[in-house]
Parts: structure tokens; C-alpha cells; sequence
RNA sequence: GCCGCUGUGGCGGAAUUGGCAGACGCGCUGGACUCAAAAUCCAGUGGUGGCAACACCGUGUGGGUUCGACUCCCACCGGCGGCACCA
């Protein structure tokens, strides 16, 4: 018979789910293992073979680990919220909730299909309101801490979009367009919920230490929070009261400050330009409006800007400089102001080049007309400073402007506040209700969820004046309080990161109604021990669940300061042509396909079998289909063509399988602890090689090569193990062991080289010490036509590996 | 421009500590089985030369350290990902 993967597979999918084999117990003696994925977006497309790259690696780790006698936790969930729902259901009239709960339906089923030990008992899915009630509740505890508000934000508006206009995210918006439609888009300020993420920066810079996470993913995050240290200058403004502070990471080159540029959004511009200027300010000023930041950094080659006319003050010196607006200095970042060196600062040198500004060395080294000089030396020109270095002139420096007052040491972070709200439907409603009388509250926790009302296709359109499709649910929009005071809700929605930021909370006590997760549950299995999913949330993601997990903590509700211990980033799967898979080249491969042609086991150790797990590498059919040629091959050494347990395998033990098997033990174990899957396959595809010649089989290898296949091609295992005579399934079977005394051999090969190359080798018996070697290696006559006639200049010998004769 | 990753046969990749480069798989070639084919099993397979033993060359490029370098150091080139006027 041969190996026939659909019964296989659908009879172990049912005998799991009828026993709830995988099912994670919240008491237990056990050592716990939470592994998990990165949840899904369930999109209407369905799996790509993709998703079952990452999977396939935590559910190995998973079922490795309980073979290793862990209580492993390996959940699933729904990411369900977001923007395709919405945009489809405005298309079609159908409800965003039904639509999104059948794709879910679909996923899953995909996701069943690949036989992944998961327990399903613990599915989440964001858009339910008995778990966006607590993204309700978190944000409320964030605004009682004061670490959620309102702020006036740039919004990207497009105003002649049908309907009355919408607010498009950044990338919906391809040159100054609108994706959809085509619609000019103009940067509009908006009040908008922003969560304090700052107020943690040094804190998520510091744990970043102690994390196991690729080196690369902690870098871009400390890139993103982009701590430096400097100095917060004052200046006076000639003739005004007013002063610009500036930041500087230099304040070392305060001589050298030629002129101050302040970005065209600054709040001092329209009070300081001296009347002569006002028209040049404003001209600029709208110049700036039309452009997008892309046109503002990226496409801008040239530097631009305007005089104000005023001077400020250069506190170290009194010397006069002249202010000017620039789009080059961002009105987001430090005070939204600078003092320019353009002797030493490559943007203040193209600009002063630019608009012909003096340029003054403060320090040696380099030569300032022809380019900025932006590394170390000794400083001139600079009164107190003459001689020091960088270093020690800055901080020297920063220690004349605290004696002054006329600016002091400054910590700046590039991470700013987190914008929190969408104009959207499909999301979770910020529960805040405003009030006619101009107050504000929370909905009270006793009334969360505050869940989103059902809206029909013409209320699901834009709302006209940028506010969430939410404005037009007129019943559910104003409420009444026991006073008679009426207020309306916030309208705006949460961003899809709220319900990712915190759902690996959730999987631990998925059904508690009075907590987001019992206290006792999350001691237990926080935090979690391997996460694994897609590079491309390495920053955002990543940021905002440490950020809200370190808040629960310092609420007390969570017992870890970091979520994730470990991270692993899975790398994309290319399609043939080695290009990213898309439908508009057609090389996507449907995962679909491959399992009901080949077999899940077969799609699992092909994606194990492609390369490391964290690199990207290019799919192929012919690799698919030796997969599966090596789990028919598999299958025939155990079974006969009469559907029978081969009559060679047998309790005795000849021993022509003893060393190969143990070597496998070996390293097929350690390849896993490391999530080396596909060399562990390798070894696995070596013993089988072995295995298939010897003439007897034993019973006792032939169990252990079947668990060690278990965790890579379950079903298949699971069959073959019943078949070896098993009455229980294999899930929970110890993982087997190795004996040493099978892997050291009394003899061994020694290789010989003279100068380095190989010339020889030789079988000696282990113990054979450094001089009997060197005999051998002069004895053996390739290695005697190299260094006969030549002198013997030194001999590196290391026992039961080589010899090494150098010869002039 | 900056940060990170990466470069090995016809292809995917292996080499865990500086010690036989190319494990394993794909593809290809040959053999066995078959009337024949497919499937399967067995063997071979980096390049050049040689009947062979073997020799020379060979891990992106150029240099270096070392008895010995895919591995360590310096400089450069290509590919992928991310960030980008951050003062």
C-alpha cells in the first residue's frame, strides 16, 4: 500500500481535536513553553504559503517541547480589525463583521488542514467585543494616567473624495494622491488621541539588553527611539522679548553658530518677521504647506528657505545672527528650531553655501569651503574653548550655559507620541464621550464594551468632515446623562495595533470576565518564551506591546517588564523566479494546492527542509515534490505492500545501526533546541539512507526515528507510530535518548598534510599519540613526493584529527 | 547617505571552536528491475588535466594574519531589508 496523506491526515486532525490533545492545562508541575506567531490578518485572499513557514517552526518547537516534558502553551488568534472589511463592505453593502468572521472561518480551516498542535480552545479574535472590552479598558487606564490626550496632528486630508472628503493613512498616499481614486492630499491639522509612548523611551531603550532577539531588530528599534545627549540653547531675539530655544548635540561649536534657522511652522515665525518680510515668510510658508514630507526630505535635493528679518543673539559671544525658516529643520523634532555651523554641519554648509552665509571654522581639520567638517579636534576660534576637544569643549560648554542660564544639558528622543486615533469604522470605539458642557469622560468600565453599532452601507461612507464613518450612527452617537447634560461619543476608532499590543496577554485566561487575565494564570506562563513572525513589524509592533506590557506593569497587572524573551524572524518565501510572490507576476503559490496534491507533512518538511528558517529562499515545486518522495520513502522501509509492518523490523539488534542512530539522537535534538530544522532533516534523510541498508531493523530505533519525525510531519509519524504497535499517540511520548558509548569509535582517520594541504590519510587506532602520527604521515608515500629532498621546519599534530609536516 | 543582513557547484543549501569545502535534497548521468515506460532501488556527479594514482584551480573582488582561512582583520563590489535633512 502506499502512503495515502488524505486519510492519514484527516483521521490524526480528528483523533487531536476529539481527544483535545493539545490542550494547555494552567495548573501543572510541568516547566511551562508559551510559543506563538504573530497572529494574522484574516484578508479575504486566504493562507499564503508564507504563514505556514513561521508556523510550522513554532509548532515543531511546540511539540518538541512537550516531548521534552513541558507544559507548552501554542495559541492562535484572528488580528480582524482593519481597513479591507471596511472598504469591502462600503463596495458590497455586506456587514464588516460577518465578512471578516467568514474569512476567519476560511483561515482557520487552512490553518486546521496543516495539522498544527494548537489549542483552539484559546482563540481570540480582536473585533470581539468580550476581548475589545479590554483594549477599552487599557486605554481607559492610560487615560486616567494621563498617558493618553488630545493633540493637533497632521493628518493627510483629501477633501474631494466622494463623499465629502477622508482622512488616508501615509501609505495610501502615493504622490500626493489618494491610492484610490486619484484625489490630491494636503496635510490638515486634526485633534487626534495620542498615547504618551515617550514617557517610556529610556525604559525601552534599556530592556532591549536583556532581550534574545535578532541584533538587527534591536537596532532599528534603538534607532526609532533615537535617544542623544546635548544641550538646550536659549536665545535672546534682538529687540523682543521673545527667545528660540534650540537643541544641539554640538553645543561645543557654539562659535562657530552663523546664523538660526526655525522650522516655517514655528510659533515665533509670524510673531518675530519684521514687516519688509512678512510677503517673503508667507510665500515661503505656503510653499511648504502644499508639499508632503516625502517632497520635503526625500525629493528635496535643494536646500530652501526665507529670511525673517530678525536677528538673535549668539548668547556665548553676542555676535548677531540672522533668522531664518527652513523646511529642512522639522518642526517635530527637538524644539523645531537650530543654530546653524555651517562650518560643521553638512545641512547648515549646503544652506549657507546656498544663500551665500558666512562660514566659520571653530574647529581644525578638514577645509570648510569645501565641505562641512564634522569630526574631532582641536577647537579655535572659540574663546574659553581654544585648544579643548570635542568632548571636552562640550562639556565645558554645557557647563558656561548652566553657570549663565542660558541653557543646560538635554536628553532628545527622535520616538515621538503615538497617534492613537483612526477616522475609521471597523476598529475598536475609544470609549470617551464629550459633553455639551465642554467636559469630557470615560465610559464607565461597568458599561465596556462600548461596542460598535450596526451600520448600514450609505452610513458606512465617509462622514464629509473628516471624522470616522461613526458620526452618522446618530443613535449611538448621543447619550443623555441623569442631569439631562447630553454629550456626544468620540468617534474616532483605535488603530489595529491596540488589540495586537497586548493579545499574548489574553491566550492566558481567554474567557475571564472580570480581568483582561487572571494573576495567578499569567505568573504561570509570562512571558513568552519564543515568539516568531515577519521582520516588517520589527519596529511598530514590537514597540507598542513592550510599551503598553511595561504600563500593565507598572499597573501591577502583569508580572513581566517585557513580553517576548525570545524572537525569531521567519524570512520570506520568493517565488521560483527568486522574485517576491505577487499576483501581478504570477508566481504565488497556493498552499491549498501543495497540501491537497502532496500533504501537509509534505508542505511542513519542505518549508523546514528550504534553508534556515530566517532567511528568505526561493520556492520549488521539484523541492516540493522530494519531500514528498522522501515521506514515501519513509513510509515503504516501515510498511510492506500489503499494508503491514515490515517483517525486518525486529527486536534484535545487529548493531549495523547503533552508531548512525545515536549520531541522529544527537544532533537531530540539538538542531531543534536551536531551530536548525532543516539540517535536522538532513540527518534524518541520512539515517533513513542508512536504515534502508540494513536487513534488520530494530524496533527500538525505529520508535525513536518516528518521534524525532513527530514534531516535523505529525500525521505521518503518528500513523506509523500506531503501526509500530503503539496504543497511545505520540504527543506526549519522552523524546528519546543517545548513548554516547555508540558515538566513539576505536579507530578513526587521521588526514596528512604537508604545508597545510591535504597529501594523505590513514585509519589509526584513537589513542595513536603526535610522534606515531608524524611516522605514519612520513611513511605514506603521496605524502614522501612532497617533502622528500626538503627540510622539516615544524610539525602540528593534533591526535585523532591531523598531522601538518611544514617543509621550507 | 546611514543601519542591519547576505554572497559557497547547474539549483536550494551544509560545514556548531580557524583543521578533509560542497553534508542533505533537487537536477543530471549510468546501472538494476520492465516487452517498454513510469515508479522504485543502487551508483556517480565543483572545474581543468590524466587510463589511473594523482596534480592544479576553486567559497563575490583585492590585500593581510596563520603551519593552515568559507570561517579572523582591512579595503572594495553586488543582492535583500529597514530608516532617512533627527540638529
Amino acid at each position: 500500500m502506499v502512503y495515502d496523506h488524505k486519510s492519514i491526515e484527516n483521521k490524526w486532525q480528528r483523533y487531536w481535536d476529539e481527544h483535545e490533545t493539545f490542550k494547555a492545562s494552567d495548573k501543572s508541575e510541568k516547566e511551562k513553553y508559551y510559543v506563538m506567531d504573530m497572529f494574522p490578518y484574516p484578508s479575504g485572499q486566504g493562507l499564503h504559503v508564507g504563514h505556514p513557514e513561521g508556523y510550522t517552526a513554532t509548532d515543531i518547537m511546540s511539540r518538541y517541547k512537550r516531548a521534552k516534558g513541558f507544559n507548552v502553551l501554542h495559541p492562535m488568534g484572528w488580528d480582524a480589525f482593519g481597513l479591507p472589511a471596511e472598504q469591502y463592505a462600503i463596495k458590497t453593502g455586506n456587514n464588516p463583521a460577518s465578512f471578516t468572521n467568514k474569512n476567519v472561518q476560511v483561515f482557520k480551516n487552512q490553518i486546521k488542514s496543516l495539522g498544527f498542535s494548537i489549542d483552539w480552545s484559546r482563540e481570540i479574535n480582536t473585533t470581539d467585543p468580550e476581548y475589545y472590552k479590554w483594549s477599552q479598558w487599557i486605554f481607559e487606564k492610560l487615560y486616567e494616567k494621563g498617558l493618553a490626550y488630545e493633540d493637533e496632528i497632521m493628518v493627510n486630508w483629501a477633501p474631494d473624495f466622494p463623499g465629502g472628503g477622508i482622512v488616508v493613512a501615509n501609505e495610501e498616499v502615493i504622490d500626493g494622491k489618494t491610492e484610490r481614486g486619484g484625489y490630491p492630499v494636503y496635510r490638515k491639522p486634526m485633534k487626534q488621541w495620542v498615547l504618551r509612548i515617550t514617557a517610556y523611551a529610556d525604559r525601552l531603550l534599556e530592556d532591549l539588553e536583556d532581550l534574545d532577539w535578532p541584533e538587527a531588530i534591536k537596532e532599528q528599534q534603538r534607532h526609532w527611539i533615537g535617544k542623544s545627549v546635548g544641550a538646550s540653547v536659549s536665545f535672546n531675539v534682538e529687540n523682543s522679548a521673545k527667545k528660540i530655544e534650540v537643541y544641539t548635540t554640538r553645543p561645543d561649536t557654539l562659535f562657530g553658530a552663523q546664523y538660526m534657522v526655525l522650522s516655517p511652522e514655528h510659533e515665533l515665525v509670524d510673531v518675530i518677521t519684521t514687516s519688509e518680510q512678512k510677503d517673503v515668510i508667507s510665500n515661503y510658508k505656503k510653499e511648504v504647506e502644499t508639499k508632503s514630507d516625502l517632497e520635503r526630505t526625500d525629493l528635496n535635493k535643494d536646500k530652501t528657505g526665507a529670511f525673517t528679518g530678525a536677528y538673535a543673539i549668539n548668547p556665548i559671544n553676542g555676535e548677531r545672527l540672522p533668522i531664518w525658516i527652513a523646511d529642512y529643520v522639522l518642526s517635530s523634532y527637538g524644539t523645531g528650531a537650530i543654530m546653524a555651523v555651517p562650518a560643521h554641519d553638512n545641512r547648515d554648509w549646503e544652506f549657507a553655501k546656498k544663500f551665500d552665509l558666512p562660514i566659520k571654522a571653530v574647529i581644525e581639520g578638514g577645509d570648510v569651503v569645501e565641505a562641512a567638517y564634522t569630526g574631532d579636534g582641536v577647537h579655535i576660534n572659540s574663546g574659553f574653548l581654544d585648544g579643548l576637544s570635542k568632548q571636552e569643549a562640550i562639556d565645558k560648554a554645557i557647563d558656561w550655559l548652566t553657570e549663565n542660564s542660558a541653557g543646560h544639558k538635554q536628553i532628545n528622543y527622535r520616538l515621538r507620541d503615538w497617534i492613537f486615533s483612526r477616522q475609521r469604522y471597523w476598529g475598536e470605539p475609544i470609549p470617551v464621550i464629550h459633553w455639551e458642557d465642554g467636559t469630557q469622560t470615560l465610559v464607565p468600565e461597568s458599561e465596556l464594551p462600548l461596542r460598535l453599532p450596526e451600520m448600514t452601507q450609505e452610513q458606512l461612507k465617509p462622514s464629509g468632515t473628516g471624522e470616522s464613518p461613526l458620526a452618522n450612527a446618530t443613535d449611538w452617537l448621543t447619550v443623555t446623562r441623569e442631569d439631562g447634560v447630553k454629550g456626544r461619543r468620540e468617534t474616532n476608532t483605535m488603530p489595529q495595533w491596540a488589540g495586537s499590543s497586548w493579545y499574548f496577554l489574553r491566550y492566558v485566561d481567554p474567557h475571564n470576565s472580570e480581568a483582561l487575565a487572571d494573576a495567578d494564570k499569567l505568573k504561570y506562563w509570562m512571558n513568552v518564551d519564543l515568539y516568531v513572525g515577519g521582520a516588517e513589524h520589527a519596529v511598530l509592533h514590537l514597540l507598542y506591546a513592550r510599551f503598553w506590557h511595561k504600563f500593565l506593569y507598572d499597573l501591577g497587572v502583569v508580572p513581566t517588564k517585557e513580553p517576548f524573551h525570545k524572537l525569531v524572524n521567519q524570512g520570506m518565501i520568493l517565488g521560483e523566479n527568486h522574485e517576491k510572490m505577487s499576483k501581478s507576476k504570477g508566481n504565488v503559490v497556493n498552499p491549498d494546492e501543495i497540501v491537497n496534491n502532496y500533504g501537509a507533512d509534505t508542505l511542513r518538511v519542505y518549508e523546514m527542509f528550504m534553508g534556515p528558517l530566517t532567511q528568505s529562499k526561493p520556492w520549488s515545486e521539484d523541492g516540493v515534490s522530494g519531500s514528498r518522495r522522501w515521506l514515501d520513502r519513509v513510509w515503504r522501509l516501515l510498511i510492506d505492500d500489503e499494508d503491514k509492518l515490515r517483517d525486518h523490523v525486529t527486536t534484535v539488534n545487529n548493531g549495523d545501526l547503533d552508531k548512525i542512530y545515536n549520531q541522529t539522537v544527537k544532533k537531530v535534538s540539538d538542531d531543534l533546541e536551536n531551530m536548525r530544522f532543516n539540517t535536522a532533516i538532513s540527518q534524518l534523510m541520512v539515517f533513513v539512507n542508512e536504515a534502508y541498508k540494513s536487513d534488520a531493523l530494530p524496533i527500538e530505533y525505529m520508535n525513536g526515528f518516528v518521534q524525532m519525525l513527530a514534531p516535523i510531519a505529525p500525521h505521518l509519524a503518528e500513523e506509523l507510530w500506531a503501526r509500530l504497535g503503539h496504543e497511545n499517540d505520540i504527543s506526549y511520548v519522552e523524546w528519546p535518548t543517545y548513548d554516547d558509548s555508540h558515538l566513539v569509535e576505536d579507530t578513526l582517520e587521521i588526514i596528512f598534510q604537508v604545508n597545510g594541504k591535504v597529501r594523505g590519510k590513514a585509519t589509526v587506532a584513537r589513542d595513536t599519540d603526535k610522534d606515531a602520527m608524524l611516522e605514519l604521515a612520513k611513511a605514506d608515500e603521496n605524502v614522501q613526493n612532497f617533502i622528500t629532498g626538503k627540510e622539516i621546519r615544524k610539525v602540528i599534530a593534533i591526535p585523532g584529527k591531523f598531522v601538518n609536516i611544514v617543509v621550507s
